[in-house]
DNA sequence: TCCTACGATAGACTTTGTCTAAGTCAAGTA
DNA sequence: TACTTGACTTAGACAAAGTCTATCGTAGGA
């Protein structure tokens, strides 16, 4: 679907074929993309897209607030397109394994004012980790 | 205070000059250095260690249990001597300032059966982000 | 259609971390 | 104390992820 695409173009971005690859491979994709995932599947639409582009555009749509920045994994940040529903991440310690997970309560109310320092909080980023069921009965 | 040495080595850990200079730059510590910060504070003791040492003694000590792995920032690993007390971070997202802080209950309760998936849960990380009172004050 | 500013490109560069081969040394043994 | 040995350290090459820069190309308005 094309909502991201349309969104988008209201907004005033420029729209070139690289940027619409990169927000069509994302748009498609209920997945956590690292941005040499994105960059080897936009290559498969668009053969001389650079990987700068790509850094480029996905960088853009985070500012715009369309898609998260998701670090799990110190190795590479990952690229979640669920921008639009609060969530929290499960991940698999050993295979990697990501999933989107809807932890009940605001994470923040456990953060009594004395702990806070002084601090303007804006966000939270829970991640749990542990062994999703095919590595744990592999273990 | 020697106590990390001193339970180092009584776990059989051979003490050598770098070790000891590792332990201690982490020891007197109450921050979350970089690995690169604790091999320039390790040099101004012992010109000679060198970065690969400083990763291998880090490692280590993660391994031993003696200090944590922080990923509250993509750049890099930053290492907490604070292992013995279960916290979590707040940090500031304009400076990079970071506190230990202590949530009241127990985070991983936030998460409803129906959202593990099956996975053996084995740990949370809990990051709050914000503007710390300084950079609050300037923005 | 033409212009022009914004976007795309290749590739060098940076940062963080890992690996390897060769040299060094802590600590056990006599 | 001197010897021995395997664990530790070193320099530097390598790797992965990401950023920067100079140049070229093109989307979209006039």
């Amino acid at each position: 679907m094309s909502d991201l695409l349309e969104r988008l173009r209201g907004r005033g971005w420029r729209m070139t074929a690289q940027r619409r690859v990169v927000a069509e491979v994302l748009d498609g994709e209920h997945v956590h993309l690292t941005a040499d995932e994105v960059h080897a599947r936009a290559v498969t639409k668009l053969p001389e897209i650079s990987r700068a582009t790509v850094y480029n555009t996905l960088g853009e749509l985070v500012t715009l607030g369309e898609v998260l920045e998701v670090s799990t994994d110190r190795r590479a940040k990952r690229y979640d397109p669920n921008a639009h529903r609060p969530h929290q991440h499960l991940v698999c310690a050993r295979c990697g394994a990501i999933r989107d997970v809807h932890p009940t309560g605001n994470p923040l109310s456990a953060l009594p004012d004395s702990e806070r320092f002084g601090f303007t909080i804006s966000d939270v980023e829970v991640t749990y980790r542990g062994l999703c069921p095919n590595c744990s009965a592999s273990a």
